[in-house]
DNA sequence: CAATGTCTTTGATCTGGATCAAACCGCCAA
DNA sequence: TTGGCGGTTTGATCCAGATCAAAGACATTG
């Protein structure tokens, strides 16, 4: 049985600065405009020192997405590279016909358009209401420039994405949808506790649709396997989300 | 009807110097040691002062796998960073059952192991013989450490990498057999286009296998595929590889 | 040259997940 | 209060591709 005294993730309020490559260092004056995102402050450890920090936070200027609203279509010129500080945005591509696959979800912490090139290789839209960090890509890479040591932190990232995306295609060819659910499940209680949340409780913001278009599957598949897992209490279904019952269970089906 | 009269690439020998992130110099004196691989040379244009590409190139061992060797497994510690010069490198997880996804194969030019990190993400083997240039990873971080101007190509390798990785994340995911196939011929003839090799004959060294785990498939369903696609004469099989024959055909059929 | 192994092709059958269809469940707006 | 809307669940049916099976095509070796 799991750990059900785990305290679930709810009132942290959000950072409004970037995290610099993955940390974070949070503004309790801009946290008001931000409700609670699930995920608690992170202190300040950052590859800047400060002085650098307060030139890099100076390049960005906060901004907002309502649900639904897109940030950018695949194609566009990358004018700006993101930090997400609240919210989930969702970043994928579609095909002509309008089957669409999505390579990603991004949750605070997380950077788009570290690629910096010229034009965006996927599109992107907000899930929930997700506030972010905008920097223009041209300041950006200025600063990137003046400060090079930036750039392995950068590199490191896009490796990591890298081995992510490796991962999702082990996931997309080669399992089976059961498997498929249990693994991102998992993988994303990995990514909330490394932003400070829960452990148990997973928020999920995306619909079934978005998990299906994520996984390589359809709306009615996932439903079908999260009501099984339900039915056998591995998981327990909960309004805007769920709760890991038996994440042993889930590591033995989805066992990477 | 394609360009039929396209040259074949045959009889190009091989550099014995490494691809400096994409770009490359040959050495004649070393071209001997390597059979035909399909690879016109490509002159210098380098990312690197000659003076910088002389040291680069010093810090490597020119290697040779024969066919079926093994360079690392996943989790390995990555002693070493390779450049491939000639044959084909496969890259792959395992599942616990065996389940085996390719994540990639990696034609002269390509780098292996550009993410520096600690341990191998992944499982490389040699196809067909295969000469690489080898970097121990030390030397190599040092290197690009005391050329920072370096750190912006490695960014973009992994980038495009990334990139690379999304798009088959969507074919994976949401594509039918067909489109898999046809998706991956002209991807593969694009990447052979940009070595300078012949836009009409594709080399494939990889099995039906190989094939099949690279794009979610069996090796039956592949074999029918390919059958399929040369009865309709868009491809014609030929002893180590296929000719395509009508690309407008196979554009149609996977279209991205 | 037969024997053996590796890879490929092709056919027959099966099945996991897609597709089609309908009902259901808040939630919001009229 | 009702109706519409977006999302979810569940059932019935279908089919693309997996699985099972066998034979063919080459190399390599004894």
């Amino acid at each position: 049985m799991a750990d059900l005294n785990d305290v679930d993730a709810t009132g942290s309020p959000c950072s409004g600065e970037a995290r610099v490559l993955g940390q974070t260092r949070c503004r309790a004056a801009q946290a008001a405009s931000c409700d609670s995102c699930g995920v608690k402050d992170v202190s300040v450890c950052s590859a800047l020192e400060a002085v650098e920090l307060e030139a890099f936070n100076a390049l960005s200027e906060k901004v907002i997405f309502r649900s639904k609203e897109t940030l950018f279509l695949q194609g566009d010129d990358a004018r700006a590279v993101y930090n997400v500080t609240c919210g989930t945005l969702r970043l994928y591509k579609l095909l002509p016909d309008g089957r669409r696959q999505i390579v990603g979800f991004l949750l605070p912490g997380d950077f788009v358009g570290l690629s910096l090139s010229e034009r965006y290789g996927f599109s992107a839209d907000a899930i929930d209401q997700v506030s972010a960090c905008r920097f223009d890509r041209g300041d950006f890479i200025d600063f990137v420039d003046r400060n090079p040591h930036l750039l392995r932190r950068l590199h490191q990232a896009a490796t990591h994405e890298l081995t992510l995306a490796q991962d999702h295609m082990v996931l997309l060819g080669r399992r089976a949808a059961e498997e498929k659910v249990a693994a991102f499940l998992l993988a994303m209680r990995g990514r909330l506790r490394r932003l400070g949340g829960s452990a148990v409780t997973i928020p999920l913001a995306m619909t079934r649709q978005d998990l299906a278009d994520h996984l390589g599957l359809t709306l009615e598949t996932v439903s079908r396997v999260v009501s099984k897992l339900a039915r056998e209490k591995t998981i327990l279904v909960v309004p805007d989300g769920l709760r890991i019952m038996d994440a042993g269970r889930l590591e033995q089906i989805g066992a990477s």
